[in-house]
DNA sequence: GTCGTGATGTTATACAGTAACATTCGCCAT
DNA sequence: ATGGCGAATGTTACTGTATAACATCACGAC
């Protein structure tokens, strides 16, 4: 899905979930994916700046915290960053990889191991929260 | 395992693991001790300075740091937090439960569901770090 | 019109983490 | 003992991350 496709599916997404996504969060949106990988929301931040002059902190967030919501983006919270989610579509949890050498991040979907996981968590009396799993440790390109 | 008791384990445990448990790390894992649950290191901070006057923010994060590289605490990323580990000494990997609501954390081994996350993982060409997951849901008590 | 609601702008500040350098402490080789 | 080394801690200052609180704007419902 080339990047104008995925503006217009997460438009049409937003609309069936019954909210807009306005210019400034599809500009947002457009700045994060042009980076590959994780990005950082004062990276974000300064390119918005590049872009429209001004901006403040709380209106990249807020823009990003829409996104996350909406299920556009994700959260990889050790790295406080953002990645893009170009499944938003099919309800899958996934699990994101983080190279911890070169940075770059996969997602893959893992239903059939998070069954595992829900199953353990049962047994402590917990209910897991519909989530999406960062993982650290090594690509095949930078384990040789 | 009583507080005093998890101290002196630790001890040893650094001790067996070449390296010394000093006053000020002894006195750190003691502060995160006392509290239930996830701690922020500015918490940390704050204690440490009514037990000890002035203390700048490095030296709460080298200990912490510290800690965490013994095994002795994890890091819980989502909450920019640390939390005890109470199991130091097996080499399990483990998932970290925390409530949404209560805020309120467990810790439980979970060697079988991770390997399904690990054959994903090994599937995506890409070589876990050993690793505790954080997940947040809800726990008992919340759920009701 | 105007009112309510959601989005955005603006200011200021709180919270999290680290770089860089100074100082101290414990140890041990001489 | 002493001087020198390495690890730990102290100190200063800063960078990065995130949010509170309030002002303003856009726009549809009435």
């Amino acid at each position: 899905m080339n990047r104008t496709d995925y503006i217009q599916a997460a438009e049409a997404h937003c609309e069936r979930r019954g909210c807009k996504l306005t210019a400034l969060r599809r500009q947002v949106l457009e700045l994060v994916l042009r980076h590959q990988g994780v990005v950082k929301a004062y990276q974000v931040l300064a390119d918005l700046q590049k872009e429209r002059g001004i901006a403040a902190p709380p209106t990249v967030y807020r823009a990003l915290d829409f996104l996350v919501e909406q299920g556009l983006l994700h959260r990889v919270d050790a790295l406080n960053g953002f990645v893009v989610c170009d499944h938003f579509e099919c309800q899958h949890e996934s699990m994101i990889l983080v190279c911890e050498t070169c940075g770059k991040v996969q997602e893959v979907d893992v239903m059939a191991a998070l069954a595992g996981l829900h199953d353990v968590a049962d047994a402590a009396d917990f209910t897991l929260s519909r989530q999406n799993l960062t993982l650290t440790g090594l690509c095949k390109a930078c384990r040789i």
